[in-house]
RNA sequence: GGCGCCGUGCCCAAGUGGUAAGGGAGGGGCCUGCAAAGCCUUUAUGCAGCGGUUCGAUUCCGCUCGGCGCCUCCA
């Protein structure tokens, strides 16, 4: 088996990876809020976790993937302690919180699928665990890391003695309340103290029974109840977006590690964002965020002629770790369809890889047929991989070798769906008088009389028929 | 105030203490009545700027400028 080094966030190192069980991995990593459509910055992160995946299967190891989906528990707005997400969406939609979660988790599978990314192993929704998560509160309760206000349970983080070890806070420097849209809840005794589980919320729809009252579990503990339920006390990886890294991973760290004595995860992995550039206000940032609107999703794409596998191709051309901006310029007034050059650029080469492709197996060419050529040649691309998920490098590789053969290979991992794309279009027949023209064409050519040669050709396309000249006679195809 | 990231050709983007992958786009050529495709070739003495360390730095260190993320529920 090759080494494998990854970035692990809590050493700020790449380090060899070494799993708990030879040859297993077990992976978590942060899933979807499914109260709306998935944008295509979220998923770029999901889409790092595929790499991620792939490319440990590719190495042999049997990956057991774990991504919760949070369909509960998120407030309207920050600042507000009342509502979560969910039940505003529902009253948007007129559905109730259940169907809404189904709908929005329909949609981020159909997504994910869209993008070539496979689904997880495991995908376990909170409302279905939220005994294990009481569970793990009544541990820290009874390990003596929590203390209860009017608004529920809190962590005590002062109880955890290496709180922040991941995102290296200095708790000292920590501004409170730094955000203006957060509101500071005044009975806590720390300000990084956390909610565990939000007591006396009898009219929210999504409520449940607890010892201290009823209400809807705080956000970071899913992950830590879930993750733990599924691959045990410590597991290998854990991966997420990197804005996870100073509150929600912590966080997770911190009540987990209370609650087992143990380690939790031993690698972290955190992928960076994708920025969206504004092209008509270049000054004018625009977040991609879920709960402001106006964010580009799959189906944007779709709507805008783009083959979401060209945004995975955008995707697998960046590093992971690196932002990724996306100057996107949107084309109607309701924010439906837009471009960005970067993705046009993507697409083009994307099709022009494929064609290359069909092209060099139909006719045999293959510039890698010894095998001792193809090894050395898959030993450097999946040194590019291995060395902390260099797709990019392995990208530029496989470019450079051009070999058809190497190019199936590393789709297991690089997921552009070769097998069905790598194909010449279909020799479709034309009908008979089609090629009568094309033979009229052909005499007027011999003729030489060009003026009538071209009102033939657009006479051709007119009847949606594009006729090319080839050292073997003229070739007809169907116009795009 | 704190933690952290980034600045490589027209665009996107790898990379390294020893002299800049790859993808597009553009230029030139082959082919061609035209068109399209294909093929070949070409484009950074340079990696934000200024210092320092070094035989040698784009790569290490410092400072400056510029951009960005996070600091309690945004991937």
């Amino acid at each position: 088996m090759q080494d494998i080094f990854l970035y692990n966030t809590l050493t700020r190192t790449k380090e060899k990876f070494l799993p708990l069980v030879p040859g297993k991995v077990g992976l978590y990593t942060c899933g979807p809020t499914v109260y709306n459509f998935a944008h295509i910055g979220n998923l770029r992160t999901f889409l790092f976790e595929d790499l991620l995946t792939r490319t440990l299967r590719f190495n042999g190891y049997d990956v057991q993937w774990v991504m919760n989906v949070t369909d509960v528990g998120h407030m309207t707005s920050d600042g507000d302690a009342g509502e979560d997400k969910m039940s505003v969406a529902a009253q948007r939609e007129n559905l109730d919180p259940w169907s809404l979660a189904r709908k929005y988790e329909d949609a981020f599978r159909f997504d994910m699928q869209r993008l070539g990314i496979h689904l997880p192993d495991v995908l376990p929704r909170a409302t279905e665990h939220i005994e294990e998560m009481i569970r793990l509160n009544k541990t820290l309760e009874e390990r003596g890391f929590t203390y209860e206000t009017p608004e529920g349970l809190y962590f005590d983080t002062s109880k955890s003695s290496d709180y922040g070890k991941l995102a290296r806070l200095r708790l000292d420097d920590q501004l409170q309340g730094a955000r203006a849209d957060v509101n500071v809840d005044s009975e806590k005794r720390n300000p990084q103290d956390f909610i565990l589980w939000f007591g006396n919320k009898p009219t929210h729809i999504m409520k449940w029974d607890s010892p201290w009252g009823v209400g809807y579990p705080g956000w970071h503990i899913e992950c830590s109840a879930m993750s733990m339920k599924y691959l045990g006390d410590t597991f290998d990886i854990h991966c997420g977006g990197n804005d996870h890294i100073p509150v929600h991973n912590t966080n997770e760290i911190a009540q987990s590690e209370a609650a087992t004595g143990k380690t939790f995860a031993r690698y972290w992995m955190h992928a960076a964002f994708l920025n969206l550039k504004n092209k008509e206000n270049p000054n004018t940032k625009l977040k991609m965020s879920k709960s402001k609107g106006g964010f580009i999703q799959v189906q944007t794409l779709v709507d805008s002629g783009y083959d979401p596998i060209a945004y995975r191709y955008l995707c697998l051309q960046a590093h992971y770790r690196s932002e990724l901006e996306l100057a996107w310029e949107w084309l109607d007034a309701d924010g439906k369809t837009g471009r960005a050059d970067s993705l046009d650029t993507a697409a083009a080469s994307l099709k022009r890889l494929y064609e290359r492709i069909a092209r060099a197996e139909k006719d045999n060419e293959e510039s890698l047929s010894e095998n001792s050529q193809f090894d050395a040649a898959r030993i450097e691309v999946l040194n590019a991989l291995n060395d902390d998920l260099n797709v990019p490098k392995a990208v530029g590789l496989l470019h450079t070798y051009a070999s058809p053969r190497l190019w199936r290979a590393f789709d297991a991992v690089l997921g552009l769906d070769i097998e069905n794309h790598a194909v010449l279009p279909a020799e479709e027949e034309a009908p008979a008088e089609i090629w009568k023209l094309v033979e009229a064409r052909l005499e007027a050519r011999k003729a030489r009389d060009f003026a009538r040669s071209d009102a033939l050709r657009d006479e051709i396309a007119a009847l949606g028929w594009e006729v090319a000249d080839s050292p073997q006679g003229p070739t007809l195809k169907r116009k795009q």
